[in-house]
DNA sequence: CTCTAGCACTCCCGCTACGCGAGTGCCAAA
DNA sequence: TTTGGCACTCGCGTAGCGGGAGTGCTAGAG
């Protein structure tokens, strides 16, 4: 988990919060920086801009704002906005129709592509920022079924059902041919013995077996062994651990205005390896979790931040849902739409579990 | 299918085409405008820049080549790279280690999506541009046998392996029960029946078998063509019908210098309607298609070239495999890529077809 | 002690002018 | 038909010049 900085509640005091929450707000809202003038015309302070330019100057000092030239207006720090999300934000709430989307798109989705292509399609959409889905390995995969097709000679369809009620599939090559009924019969057999157990373990078991019993046990039982090692073998690694989703949509974003900042964003969303290891690192942790800039050792990725959650049900996670976007984003209407696809997918996998 | 401008051959004599040639080829390696004494300097000709001058004065009155700028190099337009592709260029061959690349890319590929990602991926990686790969809708995909498996309550993957090897799963959700006996009856009768045929064939025999013997079919049978039809319905419209990979790489290339141009290209490239038009409509000619720039009217991505060839047997084509980049590109190196790849694809489906 | 008005200072940004260099077009001579 | 020469045209980088926005500081008012 990288660390955050510590950002202590009672370092400032009440007309401190008020200036700073007033200019990460609007800073997000325009883009530009936020002077003392366009404070004091919001209305909110009864106040002239030479006393927000002193409260200005003090959130400065304490690194909670800064100016990248000496003569324009402030911008919040990463700091800054660790404090606003932390003590000052008020998350809006989500609206029946972001509700009834979301809600829709989960009660769909079935296979485990199908289910991450659409989560982080609908995140990219209602955030209009870059959408990602992670899925840590299958490993831990507890199994309700397994079933082998024929689909060609040497080719077997491999379904595996979880017991969360998530599906995969995969084409295993066999050496070895196989007949419809040998198929069945090794399907019901793993089926039988092994149902309720991880992926992992059910390896292990089915090596155990075949060294044990090596000469033992018929051949067919041999066949039946190594196919079924193959297939959770082929299944385990899955290539397509992480789905990006959306990148262009941050096309449109001012603050993607030169071709230098867009040309290495799109080559760091492109290594997803750092990406998957910062999603994984947060995996342990419950609820919402918010990196802004610098804290995700996301180094490509200067003034982006991740606001992400975990899903699945608490004692086995499934992986991270969650959305990418510059900093300066809305965070208080990002987040609750985060948190309410993770526990709409929670939701699903729980009763998907219950209903077995 | 788009039409190409009428390029003579014979409208050109032999130093303007070397002239042309050349122009082309420098600017395809630079990326310059080329001018007279660049190309003199290249010692490809014995002649002086003033009469180089007049040379490509000349094609620039035919339409072949244009300036930017009243004081800059000449470079090709949709025309002049139309002659050359036509006429001037010579295909590179491939070295051994692209081709195996590709045919060891292809020979791994079984199931329908993975096919598509490989193929796009692949040429992504090998030309360094955008690779795109199209498979129209499925209507016409003949069945060699269908399965279908029970995952849960009112869930039921089909899978359905065409006579040319290619492999399609779905999840299907059905409101009728299903027990896995039933399931495999109809697997088993459907199989049967109708082997060899399209599935749009299959689905309408289907309908009109439950409109005719509606009262006379007992009531087991009527769930079976109930699933039957929606398993093949859910199948045929087949969403995910065009594959675009590596986008991000035309990121590096100096065309792509300022943030307007990315930006329209990138929105262009996710705009697929269109792409799909443009591809389906090269569906029905044979061999390597080369649309240059605004032949291909899409509209959204000026100055953009589409390699593309046709894969499947000859008879029933599956769809198409082509890259997409910059108008300057080294259509030399790109085209016996992209041919190589759809001969590939075709020659495995055809011996897949002959295995059966 | 806190707030505010005023003022000098800094720096960004857009505009214009200028000169250089590259390239062309044309003409006249070889 | 080719070639050298020369005037002309632009693009581009640089420098210089306000204008404007915003700050920091100080002194005075409440």
């Amino acid at each position: 988990m990288p660390q955050k900085p510590d950002v202590r509640e009672d370092e400032l005091d009440s007309r401190a919060r008020e200036v700073l929450r007033e200019v990460v707000l609007q800073h997000v809202a325009t883009g530009e920086a936020v002077s003392s003038r366009s404070l004091a015309r919001g209305g909110r302070f009864h106040l002239s801009p030479a006393s927000l330019r002193n409260a200005m100057a003090d959130l400065e000092d304490l690194g909670y704002l800064q100016h990248p030239h000496t003569s324009s207006g402030r911008v919040p720090t990463d700091r800054g906005y660790r404090f606003f999300i932390d003590h000052l934000m008020q998350s809006r709430r989500l609206s029946q129709q972001e509700r009834d989307v979301i809600d829709g798109q989960v009660a769909h989705a079935s296979e485990v592509d199908e289910v991450m292509h659409l989560a982080s399609r609908v995140l990219s959409r209602l955030s209009d920022q870059v959408g990602v889905v992670f899925m840590p390995t299958l490993h831990r995969l507890t199994m309700r079924s397994i079933d082998f097709i024929l689909v060609a000679e040497g080719k077997v369809m491999c379904i595996i059902v979880g017991t969360n009620g998530m599906v995969v599939n995969k084409i295993v090559e066999t050496r070895q041919g196989f007949t419809r009924d040998e198929l069945e019969k090794i399907s019901r057999y793993i089926s039988g013995e092994y149902a309720g157990l991880a992926l992992d373990t059910i390896r292990r078991r089915l090596i155990q077996l075949t060294a044990e019993e090596r000469s033992q046990v018929d051949q067919a039982m041999h066949k039946a062994l190594a196919l079924g090692i193959g297939a959770v073998e082929d299944l385990m690694p899955m290539e397509h651990e992480l789905f990006v989703e959306g990148t262009a949509s941050i096309l449109n974003k001012p603050d993607f205005a030169n071709a230098g900042v867009i040309r290495k964003t799109f080559l760091a969303l492109q290594e997803k390896e750092k990406l998957v290891e910062i999603l994984n690192s947060c995996l342990n942790e419950d609820g919402l979790q918010i990196l802004v800039g610098s804290e995700s050792d996301f180094t490509h990725l200067h003034n982006f931040s991740l606001v992400a959650r975990r899903y699945g049900s608490e004692s086995a996670p499934l992986g991270m849902v969650g959305i990418l976007g510059p900093m300066r984003m809305e965070y208080a209407r990002v987040a609750p739409l985060v948190d309410y696809l993770g526990r709409a997918l929670s939701r699903k996998i729980e009763e998907e579990e219950q209903h077995d």
